[in-house]
DNA sequence: GCTTTGAGAGTACGACTGTTCACTGACTCG
DNA sequence: CGAGTCAGTGAACAGTCGTACTCTCAAAGC
């Protein structure tokens, strides 16, 4: 069995991930650049000093909460497209799903969604590489289907970026809906995705 | 012919121009909720309280920047996609146009990209607002083509907002690229371009 | 020409920021 | 058991921040 850890650094890693939750939850109304040192290890109890035990930089700490995030959902795309059932069914499951996790960790998505194109540059490549490599995950998937015939593999990776890029539009757009007009994003959503994949059925009628 | 403005007042709007241009320059490697009043006063080289004559905070300040970079493209979009041509030709007349416009004020585009999901809300709700009257127009072009015979008014608007959020990912894309990658996104934006549109020409293939 | 207006200057305030340094004391390991 | 490690403390540093005042003095309006 694995190494079990001694006391000591089970106690690092629970205030480690306690300064990540706090800087989770206040960065639901501000940025990472606005994000103050001193402004998260109050929220978590502990001086300001022991930040610099975790991380160097607020810039590291937001790295970090984009590996949490999105780090543990590479495999999961796979799952859900490799699923059997007829294309509009498994459409409307991926959507759902996007959904489902959206609302069950608002927080995570929303720090994504605002820190894709926020100001730290650290945390803009390191989300960028993420869902380059979603795209790439996708592209995978769909070049094994039938329907992809004849597709190059650039052309795939187009398609798998803008089944990434329109993933986060919605996880976004639901963030700024609220509960009340959920229902409306997951049906434009829907319909959106209907017709990319309506236009990947087509893309080859015309040399 | 119309009131001349007093000494006085071309002043005043001359400092808050003033304003409004480092503000821009300053959010460049920044996002707006991080962004201190004093740092743009200094920039422009006013006192720190010359500022609440034109502006009650930093988020009214950027209110103002997304009126001043989105408000004078309206009607701009009626424009370009009402011109003749094929639709091939049309489309990456559209793409051309956007990727220059990106160009030529770069840091407008970026902050429009940065606050579109940014920390302040106010800004946020401003650019929703503006991509919506976008989105509306786009619909309104479309609507008026033989492309969307049979076509409703919410799929219309659902393809409007498409294309919009397509045009934005474009910009922020072509920002992070820089002036080397540019043209693999352009390539890149113009294929996504032309699935969707492909897309739209199969949409009423099946009831 | 005299009064009113208002953009901007200047000063001062308390609160907050990131970072440094020397420290403590509980855990780890030979 | 005893020496060493190191997560977290506490005080102090020099800055920055937003905002509230009073003041000036050129333009505007009668």
């Amino acid at each position: 069995m694995s190494h079990t850890i001694g006391i000591r650094q089970a106690q690092k890693l629970k205030t480690r991930q306690a300064l990540l939750d706090a800087s989770l939850e206040l960065l639901e109304h501000q940025s990472l650049s606005s994000l103050g040192l001193r402004e998260v290890t109050r929220a978590v109890g502990v001086t300001p000093t022991a930040f610099y035990r975790h991380f160097d930089d607020t810039a590291a700490l937001g790295v970090a909460l984009v590996e949490e995030t999105l780090g543990s959902l590479h495999g999961m795309i796979g799952a859900i497209l490799a699923d059997t059932g007829d294309s509009e069914e498994r459409l409307d499951r991926s959507v759902g799903l996007i959904a489902r996790h959206v609302t069950a960790q608002p927080a995570h998505f929303r720090f994504i969604a605002r820190e894709q194109h926020g100001g730290v540059g650290q945390v803009r490549e390191a989300i960028a590489a993420q869902l380059r490599g979603f795209a790439e995950e996708v592209a995978e998937v769909l070049s094994a289907e039938p329907e992809s015939e004849g597709w190059d593999r650039e052309d795939l990776l187009m398609l798998g970026g803008l089944y990434v890029d329109h993933m986060v539009l919605t996880a976004s757009a639901l963030l700024d809906a609220g509960p009340d007009g959920e229902q409306e994003v997951v049906r434009v959503a829907r319909r959106r995705l209907r017709l990319v994949t309506l236009g990947r059925a087509h893309w080859l009628d015309t040399p």
